[in-house]
DNA sequence: TGCTACCGTGACAACGGTGTCAGGCGGCCC
DNA sequence: GGGCCGCCTGACACCGTTGTCACGGTAGCA
């Protein structure tokens, strides 16, 4: 083998609308003309150009076109995500892709890991690369930068949680009233101990949730159980540890209401291991693939991921095309999906 | 509520070096030398200009820039996948995203769903665009558009499957060897009659994938059953169809190879369905969540995807720093993972 | 026939920056 | 005191493209 290094390896840098113009005979506006399918180049002309990209394998610089043009547009999204891999997120992407795609947009999508400081260097990133618009699930409480880009100009979206102070567009859950669902779908079937296992309360969707919990359990005449509440979650293994712990009590729960996708995991562990599988009951919020391929089936409150990611950008195209109406707050509706876990009588 | 339309809704244009450059009092080359952190300012100026740009809200502008710049990087990459919400693009995209981060780049991501015709449409959306590499799962046979990409001087690395003209680099899994260390697996379980189950042949995964499964069939002394070999299974209904169809037979299959994530999935559904969970063995090819929560947990030969992203991102980083090294193919061996299914007897 | 009304085309400036280079200035050495 | 050096700084051209406008030419009309 010969190492090429030193060779010509200049290549004959990238043609551009003048090597173009050069080529066909034509003036470099003729060119741009040509290649923005603008009215007024003769046939024959046209055709001269078209030949002559061809030839040099012309590619048309979005970066300078837009430069120069009026609107500015870049043709360009950003998507600010807690982690890209994660399934919410990534089918949440894919809705934005779709929508973006419509209208000739591409999509930088970013994972923040719900650290703000990151957060912030995404959005300066972002902000550099004059992206049409943001769609953001925020990192954190403080909604200041993702607010600055909106007051400079730049369309943004919220996404999961909502914008508090209600200026900027949003698409969200109503993560209470599907906990309530949940809760009182397991009361329905007989249970009076529900246990709840979430996140740290001040992730606004983990308090909601667990909002819709109280709010169940006291219009179902029961009283809040501090022992079968558990809040600060992290991770599966947590969840399965906080799970075991609270099938030792005297009076363990009948039935667990848990409050996010990580959760319901470890929460479906610890009873696999105690081989009540089939006797404690389970509700989950948020739906998970395979759900239905476990024994029982595990009952979800499931949100419509799809929808929400499509909503929200068809909210941010209608402000980059220049809507300037107030600003807008949906809420979508989770729904419960019976399996078989949250059907499970007390015992 | 009140429409604001036809109000002062030109936002006061956001500013530019130009402008920084009026209120620092100083010339626009000082500001751009601040700004990009140059050295040879002094520090009286430098305060100014960075007070001015505090004031106005100034953003750097990375496409004019980049424009200009001699090495002409736009700090972008593209990232072509078949679906950025399948959770293995998605890991994959996630890997390829940390890599990236540290080199200052951006990441494009798109799906082209295994269509050729979109594939192209976005390789020319991304080549407008500049971006400074690609990485790309290839959605068909047919190379020829990022290979042109590649010739016309952007880096290509190809993912999954591998460039087969050998030009580009390629980060892609031994295949062959994966399956064929499943079906040993499962002959060293004293099974006999092992049905595959996969997708097309003419996707290079699903065809490597066959051939290890025939090699290790050979290799124990056995011989191909045509009845207990399906191709072209394309999602999990199909492939729960072709398990059901199999396990008809007058001389059933004692365990399975599904040569891919769904194909898995539908032969459990049919598995379980039939009740023979915990009498057929099966071994499925791609890890997937909660492959261990089942019951029996499932045996898979599992790929390193985040290696994978890794590797391929590192190699794209190194060609966009000028690496001119011989094409590089790397090739990671899956490992497999036992959890119970691939480890019952025939009965 | 003379005038206007277009039509296709190109010259030129401009978008927001960076590379190049020359000039001003202070300090140091002879 | 003159010459030289090095450090800052700004003027200017230019990156690849599009908006504007003026040009020459032809068709339409009175």
């Amino acid at each position: 083998m010969t190492t090429v290094s030193g060779g010509p390896r200049t290549s004959p840098r990238t043609a551009t609308m003048r090597d173009v113009a050069a080529v066909a005979g034509v003036s470099l506006k003729t060119v741009s003309r040509v290649v923005n399918r603008e009215a007024g180049v003769s046939e024959d002309l046209e055709e001269r150009v078209i030949d002559a990209v061809q030839l040099l394998g012309y590619r048309h610089n979005l970066a300078a076109s837009s430069l120069r043009r009026t609107d500015g547009k870049t043709g360009t999204i950003g998507l600010l995500l807690e982690d890209v891999a994660n399934p919410y997120f990534s089918t949440l992407h894919r809705a934005v892709e779709n929508v973006a795609r419509r209208h000739g947009s591409l999509t930088f999508a970013a994972s923040s890991d719900a650290d703000p400081q990151r957060e912030r260097e995404l959005l300066h990133a972002l902000a550099s690369r004059k992206v049409d618009g943001l769609i953001a699930v925020p990192a954190g409480q403080d909604h200041a930068g993702l607010l600055h880009e909106h007051r400079l100009g730049t369309p943004v979206v919220f996404v999961d949680r909502p914008d508090l102070s209600g200026v900027a567009d949003s698409v969200t859950v109503d993560n209470r009233a599907g906990a309530d669902s949940a809760v009182r779908h397991l009361q329905a079937h007989g249970h009076r101990r529900i246990a709840y296992l979430g996140d740290r309360r001040e992730i606004w969707t983990a308090d909601q949730r667990y909002l819709g919990y109280r709010e169940a359990l006291l219009a179902g005449g029961l009283s809040l159980v501090p022992e079968l509440v558990q809040h600060d979650i992290l991770n599966t293994a947590e969840a399965e540890a906080a799970a075991i712990r609270m099938l030792a009590l005297d009076q363990p729960p009948s039935a667990f209401f848990a409050a996010q996708n990580l959760v319901t995991i470890g929460t479906l562990r610890a009873l696999q291991a105690a081989q009540l599988s089939r006797t404690v009951a389970v509700v989950g919020f948020d739906d998970f693939t395979l759900a239905n391929l476990l024994e029982p089936g595990i009952t979800v409150v499931s949100q419509d991921v799809n929808l929400i990611g499509r909503k929200a950008a068809e909210l941010l195209f209608g402000r980059i095309e220049g809507s300037a109406a107030a600003p807008q707050h949906i809420v979508t509706r989770p729904t419960l999906i019976p399996r078989g876990s949250g059907e499970i009588a007390p015992s």
